[in-house]
DNA sequence: GTCTATAAGGCGATAGAC
DNA sequence: GTCTATCGCCTTATAGAC
């Protein structure tokens, strides 16, 4: 474990607290007690609460952009497919959902900087698995019975809904529906 | 227009207050002034802020059960499928979400009670999905590329975050794309 | 049943010492 | 940078008059 800043150690429990309980459902000083400083500390870094919720996004989205950008297009599409897919299982035992799934809930209560941040995290996903998609058609033996891009939105929608009813019903059985319809379609 | 008592408007104003800002995106003095009373009344009917969802979930899971309940499963697969669809769609255009696919996300700050009850809920729509996959089953030209239970949890997850992505969009494409996929597995 | 009044504490945020 | 101290407001909840 490296050794963080007050500020990464802000955003990092920040990223945890915004999984669990959402935007809603944390404090300042529940942050600060979990870093060991004051809340005072936290407005230096982070002014507004907002500051804090658009700052954990722009982190977020960036480790997930570099995850799939660095998924190699050249390999077997079942094989990207399963890599798209780990972080998914890994969030399962968890009592963490995606972050950007959990804000997207609380669109009415965030500003409108954030929700292009997560429009923009939505259409990632969902690109990424149309592109997916649009490299196994050639292999199939049947045309797909919706478009590649419908059906990516439809595989990404079931995989976030999936880790909120992981949580809500301790199992994962959810998330492997999602992935199960995914592997079938890129299968062919 | 019907005249409701104190209660029932009570209880009306919080479906609307749940499914636009969550459990903990709203207070007793939005929804006291709301109604037009004071926060001391809402505790008269509802004690304490858990009563309050507690009820709400009854209230919301009792009026689509009572919907799914009364779709002849006699008629048309197709048809059955348009009916259940009905209400996702008419949401879609509003800045309310399901009632129990928002409270799922704070699954964490909430009493094990509405656990339970939104586990019902989810499980309700699930089970209806699977029986009319399965009563379509016998008119497709080929089988499922996964079974009818999981197609209905990847149908019912899809369905619940594209509202959600409707409200932070602006359009009900993902909604569509999940009522297409349930429409093109019962068609065959 | 509904109100006034209030308790007891949480909230985000700021000023200013060090 | 981090702290102490505090502001002004909001929160859920209760006691008791009417």
């Amino acid at each position: 474990m490296k050794t963080q800043s007050v500020r990464e150690q802000l955003l990092e429990h920040t990223l945890v607290l915004i999984r669990r309980r959402g935007f809603n459902g944390f404090s300042y000083r529940d942050l600060a007690e979990l870093v060991g400083v004051k809340t005072s500390s936290i407005h230096y870094y982070f002014p507004a609460k907002e500051d804090l919720v658009q700052e954990a996004v722009k982190e977020y989205s960036a480790r997930l952009a570099e995850r799939i950008r660095s998924i190699d297009t050249s390999l077997p599409v079942t094989e990207q497919a399963a890599i798209y897919l780990a972080p998914f299982r890994a969030s399962c035992g968890s009592d963490q959902i995606c972050l950007c799934g959990m804000l997207s809930t609380e669109t009415l209560c965030l500003p409108e900087s954030v929700h292009k941040m997560l429009q923009g995290f939505f259409l990632l996903n969902e690109q990424w698995l149309a592109g997916l998609l649009e490299r196994a058609q050639p292999h199939r033996s049947t045309p797909f019975p919706v478009p590649p891009a419908r059906l990516a939105q439809v595989v990404f929608g079931s995989l976030q809904s999936g880790l909120i009813a992981a949580r809500l019903f301790g199992t994962s059985d959810r998330v492997e529906a999602a992935a199960d319809t995914l592997m079938a379609a890129v299968a062919g």
